[in-house]
DNA sequence: CACTTTGTTTCCAC
DNA sequence: TGTGGAAACAAAGT
């Protein structure tokens, strides 16, 4: 499941591996997977680019190409990227850069990928998609927590899920912060005192820190570029570990919704 | 079959 | 008008 520690890895990696590198040849197998361009728009567009930067912005994917045009990759879900791996049933699109190949996978075709120039771009980042800070930004500060929790009578969990206030948590992320911040995920973000908010300021990049040093999360199907899973979710305190014990305190750990998204929390760690 | 999963959008009530 | 809560959407495996 694609979220920002594994984003992080496969940019580090693209960048490793294709930097000077030209895409020789793109091998579309599904037209469903990109929209709104055709495939025939993809190809003619990336044939014979050039791979110059890779940029992280949240979930998002930026590769610059040159004469000012941009390839974009959402990974959501069941969103894969890796190298040298051979093709299978749900590989839409492969990349072919210099002696190696870059694979498109998505069993569930959430995510999509677009060509677009730099006003394109320009209008995908501020309107369609508007990240806030970084978690490892200068910008993301305790006093920006305070200040847009302070005011919110919203869940905790929704305002951590929510990419213009923060860029880059997903469901597993959130879990696992509110857990090892002691928070329970239907706070009223207005409620929680500086003290806890300090906590979860610090929660989070532990929690981060500790996934991107594991490879991400395998929790559904996330593998790593080289096609290896992550390790992180061997360290789950909370998420889908549902019915099992709390590893701090022995309770069970509870499932419930909140944003729509599945919840999990211990109900006696997380007040 | 129902349910799960994601990020985002849309809709409705207040 | 802003806000919050919930539903809808994409697709396919369990």
């Amino acid at each position: 499941m694609p979220e920002l520690p594994e984003v992080e890895t496969i940019v580090r990696e693209l960048r490793r591996k294709t930097k000077g590198q030209k895409i020789r040849d793109v091998k579309i197998k599904s037209q469903k997977i990109i929209a709104p361009q055709s495939s025939q728009y993809f190809r003619k567009n990336l044939l014979d680019q050039k791979i110059v930067d890779v940029n992280r912005r949240g979930k998002l994917i930026m590769i610059g190409l040159p004469k000012e045009r941009f390839l974009l990759i959402h990974l959501k879900l069941t969103g894969q990227l890796v190298f040298n791996q051979k093709p299978h049933k749900h590989t839409h699109v492969i990349f072919q850069i210099g002696r190696q190949t870059l694979n498109y996978n998505d069993l569930r075709k959430f995510g999509f990928l677009l060509i677009t120039d730099k006003n394109g771009l320009g209008d995908i980042l501020t309107k369609r998609f508007k990240f806030g800070p970084e978690p490892f930004g200068r910008d993301f500060t305790l006093a920006y927590l305070v200040r847009n929790f302070a005011v919110r009578r919203a869940p905790i969990k929704v305002l951590l899920l929510d990419q213009t206030i923060l860029a880059g948590l997903g469901n597993i992320y959130v879990d696992e912060s509110l857990f090892r911040a002691g928070i329970h995920p239907k706070r009223r973000a207005s409620s929680l005192t500086n003290k806890e908010l300090q906590n979860l300021y610090q929660s989070i990049k532990e929690v981060l820190k500790q996934a991107i040093a594991a490879g991400g999360s395998s929790s559904q199907n996330y593998v790593r570029t080289s096609g290896q899973p992550g390790k992180f979710h061997n360290l789950h305190n909370v998420y889908r570990r549902h019915g099992q014990p709390c590893l701090v305190c022995g309770s069970e750990i509870k499932r419930t919704v909140v944003a729509g998204r599945g919840t999990h929390f211990c109900p006696r760690c997380q007040v």
